[in-house]
DNA sequence: ATGGTTGCTTAGCAA
């Protein structure tokens, strides 16, 4: 039976990352690949390697921060940039694509720094507006995926020390919330299809040897409507990626579909 | 308890 596989992965800059980019596409042959934090502009965008690779790069970059791509062996049949909507933000994170039989949404929310901080307001905010742009673009009928360094947690079982982390940007109910009303739109979570268990994290932060004491948090996540889920076959976190020298902070969440 | 690391860009910020 043929397999679609789709990757998700916070890369924590595309150019720092891109022989782990080359050796994951190797290694897992996946069909499309969502990338968040390429930190890179589009021009400078190493599409030349990623082609020779076997891929199709689609990238909405800029400078220093943020920036998100979607990377496939078959160019999309229509692809756009941004929440499409009347602000006038500039931050580059989200970019969708849609192929046959299924649409990547590649998201890269705001950290939210400090609860109570601007930038948290903006974490906030931004999660509302991505609800609007699936009210607004598209279909929960359609096979699609919303995949993303989400920077939310959304369960205890998916934090190391849910107590500790409770007041944190990234478990706090109000963001915890706001990404239920994102996935109240009609959005089920890939991997818990397939796992059930705590303790499976798909960020450690760099810091106080969080990785090898698994001090983690599962924030990375492939988000699918009803017709991806049920052909939804597997899921799993590729924690090996997040070991050795040049490993990014975050570990690629892999998902495979049938047809 | 405010440590510790990485990346971009060059000393300070963001994560």
């Amino acid at each position: 039976m043929k397999l679609m596989r789709l990757i998700t992965w916070n890369v924590n800059s595309l150019r720092a990352r891109l022989p782990r980019v080359l050796a994951l596409l190797e290694r897992h042959q996946p069909d499309v690949v969502c990338l968040q934090e390429t930190k890179v502009t589009d021009d400078l965008f190493p599409r030349a390697e990623l082609e020779a690779a076997g891929y199709q790069s689609l990238a909405h970059g800029q400078r220093t921060y943020n920036g998100v791509a979607i990377l496939s062996k078959v160019a999309p049949r229509e692809s756009g940039r941004g929440l499409d909507d009347d602000s006038d933000d500039e931050q580059a994170r989200l970019v969708w694509a849609r192929f046959e039989g299924l649409t990547a949404i590649s998201a890269y929310v705001p950290n939210g720094s400090e609860v109570g901080s601007e930038k948290w307001e903006y974490k906030l905010s931004w999660l509302a507006r991505a609800r609007s742009l699936l009210d607004r673009r598209f279909d929960r009928g359609e096979p699609l995926a919303l995949c993303g360094d989400l920077n939310v947690a959304p369960e205890a079982r998916d934090v190391h020390d849910p107590d500790r982390w409770a007041e944190s940007v990234l478990f706090h109910s109000a963001a915890r919330d706001a990404l239920a009303q994102v996935r109240a739109w009609g959005l089920v979570d890939a991997f818990r299809l397939h796992h059930e268990e705590g303790g499976l994290f798909s960020w450690w932060d760099y810091r106080m040897l969080a990785f090898p004491k698994n001090h983690g948090l599962r924030i990375d996540h492939v988000l699918v409507t009803e017709p991806l889920a049920k052909r939804s076959r597997d899921a799993f976190i590729d924690r090996q990626e997040r070991k050795g020298k040049q490993a990014s902070d975050h570990a690629p969440v892999v998902v495979d579909f049938e047809g």
